[in-house]
DNA sequence: TATATCTCCTGCGGGC
DNA sequence: TGCCCGCAGGAGATAT
């Protein structure tokens, strides 16, 4: 499932291998993936045809490509499937192909996504905070990899809000970039229960916390840069090239390499967390 | 207004 | 062998 340092991989080869290119044709095969274009298809690909891929940007999970001349942003989501891929015309179809568009390289630059949560989208572009972003991007906080991310601000957010702390983490709002597997790895790191409320924890625990988000993520981009064909801008999400550097998710029943004890998986948000029993206590009372 | 829950989607694995 | 069900989870919509 791509998170921050997986989008930022992706980033990394759009950067490389499509900014500077022209797009000349755009074809849209399934109308899922460009649902948060609300103008639809056809007016995407007619306003995507011509314009050159200025840069690549990221925030949170979210990345986009500057077009020019328009001056208007192309936004990405991978959702939780999602692949840019860069390839040849003569390359077989990927069975999921949503969106293909031909550059002036000869290349395609193909959205290929099975569970169509991703997607493509068209936005102006604003400037908030000093930083030019889409404006369908707006509401997404800064994430800890952004050299104007501010911890001290972030601590501030979290101690004001009710509720569980991996809610918050997980809050795109509130600090972007964190998705589940992460979430559960930096609250191991910082031996943090989940559902421990955001305003018991004292500032110094939040800081120690996002200071884990920070390196896991860290960690993990340094592992993922190593992993793609330098050919291509490839993403698979099911790849898992970080797991063996896990420390609590998916590691049910495993033993905690802090403590020993066996890591537990728990139901949370409708989806599973992973914790240690040991090094992260519930806590006694949980809001409810 | 803030927080919690539901829904969308596809492929895989397990149980029967 | 084939069918059904649960699971995976990001984020917007809806409910509380």
């Amino acid at each position: 499932m791509p998170e921050l340092p997986e989008v930022e991989v992706v980033r990394r080869g759009l950067d490389a291998h499509v900014v500077g290119r022209v797009i000349e044709t755009v074809d849209v095969f399934h109308p899922r993936a460009v649902r948060r274009h609300l103008p639809g298809a056809i007016d995407l690909a007619r306003r995507l045809e011509g314009q050159t891929i200025a840069s690549a940007e990221r925030r949170g999970k979210y990345l986009w490509l500057v077009l020019e001349p328009s001056d208007v942003a192309l936004v990405v989501h991978l959702g939780m499937s999602g692949q840019m891929l860069v390839q040849p015309p003569s390359a077989e179809s990927e069975k999921h192909l949503r969106i293909r568009a031909r550059l002036d390289s000869g290349m395609d630059l193909r959205f290929v996504d099975q569970r169509t949560f991703g997607g493509w989208a068209l936005a102006e572009l604003v400037t908030v905070d000093g930083t030019v972003l889409p404006d369908s991007v707006a509401h997404i906080a800064r994430d800890p990899l952004d050299a104007r991310f501010d911890p001290d601000a972030v601590v501030k957010v979290l101690r004001s809000k009710k509720t569980e702390i991996k809610r918050a983490l997980l809050d795109q709002t509130v600090v972007s970039g964190v998705g589940n597997i992460y979430a559960d790895e930096a609250l191991w790191r910082a031996e943090i229960h989940g559902n421990r409320p955001t305003d018991r924890l004292t500032g110094p625990r939040l800081r120690c916390l996002l200071e884990s988000v920070e390196s896991v993520m860290t960690e993990a981009l340094a592992q993922g840069g190593t992993s793609f064909d330098a050919l291509y801008v490839n993403v698979n999400g099911q790849s898992g090239y970080f797991d063996r550097s896990l420390a609590a998710y998916g590691q049910e029943n495993m033993p905690c390499p802090r403590c020993g004890a066996p890591i537990q998986r728990e139901k949370f948000m409708n989806r599973s967390s992973y914790s240690c029993p040991n090094c992260q206590p519930r806590p006694r009372v949980v809001r409810g």
